[in-house]
DNA sequence: TATTGGCACTCAAGGCCCCTAAGTGCTAAC
DNA sequence: GTTAGCACTTAGGGGCCTTGAGTGCCAATA
């Protein structure tokens, strides 16, 4: 087992790299905190360290670099939460206002987010989850068209348009629109599927081929309600600090673009340390995101954790700052959703 | 007034630095082309050609690089459209069917053009414009809620929330719904505004303040149509191949999750060469912009022009190629649109 | 047993020098 | 108007050396 000291020792190592982009060595580090120690001992230290595969020394006799176990460590047993600022807090509280508009609010969520880390910063709609459906629409729009609408009661509205080459009544409408709402309304949204089964049966036989279309298009916007919705901010911040990523950013920038792979990460993700679930470098086990760090909290609506938030940068970020914002931003973002 | 041999030089210039990326020189460019004349010809042609601020020389005794202007005169007068291969043409084909949800259609022709280009690809959604108002819906989601739909023959559909904190009657929101559509139903989303003025002044008193709610919210769905949305893809290609800014990305980055200045240089740019608009380098006026070009191209539906797409890229890119690209994913998308 | 001073060793980074390859501008001749 | 010839420029690469920060190890110490 690692003493303390030597603990302590990784802790400055990744502190002291956060803020200087330098490998660290034994010698500065003596020079920056107080140990009491010499720098031979320090040297000791980092041998066991190294021999963990806590830090990595770049190149024979360079200083050393956290590895992702080192980060890892660090993140678990290490760093407190920093608390945030005067002026970060009246930030959050002064920029993210309710609004009845679920997009809205989730928009100004992220841009905040990212200004406060200086960091990517990803906001995922509320999912399907246990919510519920609170009713359906169907309006005409032309002859041919119909509009579906879906209301949720985490707030979300999809709506989904079908083609009806057959034309159809007013009144057909009306009807199925009718049954649909007293067969769904309060039902949770993972059951539509199959309550909506045996649903055009009950319909004389020649009017189950425009039943089956709304069924069918209903279906589409609970399966958009269940893919889900990824709001970003901050795509410059990854390119700022430039060589922050030893390789290009490309890849990383790839990854955001195909928003699936990130929601996937997100959905996974344990709450961990303080609320607040984090993956480091090769954990996420995605291939270009092995240089980046991904940091994820939860946020609620009526009680029920709804879906998540958090930021994408390099593993060399400030994880005590930014485990601080996610969480103040989740929590706040929970509290106007009450509202 | 330059000769023609002298324009072909610069032609070859363009061409030789858009493949090569680097500076080209007087012997190089003889040897690849053949103009039948000797390097100290072309030197006399290149000199007159900096004399123009064609092209210029990144430092003394180095080959010559276009300009801003150079780049310029080339799409005008120089580039002929290089036809489409058989598998982007089939590509376009394939990849591009019609759906008829517009918001499916338009992400799968953002994609696509961005493929086709290896740049950055963008995607306006349909705007105000001529658009008109389909009808407009009120639907009752709480006690306190009520969402506004905007439907426009445009095809997008804007909904808003509005909150009533003093509640309402079912009877009042039907009434509400019939008024409006008795009075906005195909005018134009843009004459909107004026209709709505006196609006509120039809219905009794008690019921005004639950009217101009709507009305607002109305007002606000109407506006948000005119914000224009615009779809992205592609980003990473921005840093793929990183050497092609000479500073960083970031501003470039930035810039685009800034929307809003984008969609004001599409909304500005006029079709010039071949139904393309170009805006080279420092043409665009902005800052973070001087290093890429912009080339975009209107599509239209129901016989008028509704938004435009085009692409953005280094300033040194293929103006041949993505013109023909754009123009072709211009006219398909229209034509997709149209059944 | 943990800590320390001392020492020999390593290596990346920067400065310097030199050379080469590609390019230029100019001039006089064709 | 075109060309050959020539002197000049310069970025980039390779080689070489120095420096500074760092390491590992060992014997001495508390």
């Amino acid at each position: 087992m690692l003493q303390d000291r030597t603990l302590e020792v990784l802790r400055a190592i990744v502190q002291d790299y956060i803020n200087t982009k330098e490998p660290v060595g034994s010698k500065t580090l003596v020079d920056r905190h107080n140990f009491g120690v010499s720098s031979a001992t320090i040297r000791n230290d980092m041998a066991l360290l190294e021999e963990e595969e806590l830090i990595v020394a770049p190149h024979t006799s360079s200083g050393r670099v956290p590895t992702d176990k080192g980060y890892r460590l660090f993140v678990d047993r290490l760093s407190e939460v920093k608390p945030l600022s005067n002026a970060e807090r009246s930030a959050i509280e002064t920029l993210l206002t309710a609004s009845s508009d679920l997009e809205d609010t989730l928009s100004k969520t992220v841009r905040l987010l990212s200004h406060l880390t200086n960091q990517v910063a990803m906001v995922q709609f509320p999912t399907l989850g246990k919510s519920q459906v609170r009713n359906i629409e169907l309006l005409s729009i032309t002859d041919s068209k119909v509009l579906i609408l879906l209301v949720a009661d985490n707030g979300r509205i999809e709506q989904h348009m079908i083609e009806t080459p057959g034309g159809y009544e007013l009144d057909d409408l009306a009807e199925i629109r009718a049954r649909l709402n007293a067969t769904l309304a309060g039902k949770q949204l993972a059951s539509v599927e199959g309550l909506l089964a045996a649903f055009a049966e009950n319909f004389a036989p020649d009017r189950r081929a425009l039943v089956s279309r709304v069924v069918n298009g209903l279906l589409e916007s609970v399966d958009a309600n269940r893919t889900e919705k990824l709001l970003l901010a901050g795509t410059g911040n990854l390119a700022r600090r430039e060589n922050d990523f030893a390789g290009s950013i490309t890849p990383v920038l790839d990854a955001i673009e195909e928003q699936v792979v990130l929601l996937r990460l997100m959905s996974e993700m344990q709450s961990e340390q303080h609320g607040v679930g984090v993956r480091i470098g090769r954990e996420s086990g995605v291939v270009g995101l092995n240089e980046t760090s991904l940091m994820v909290a939860g946020y609620e609506n009526q009680g029920a954790e709804v879906a998540k938030l958090g930021v994408l940068g390099p593993t060399r970020m400030d994880y005590s700052g930014n485990i601080a914002a996610i969480r103040a931003v989740a929590r706040y973002l929970t509290k106007i959703l009450g509202e």
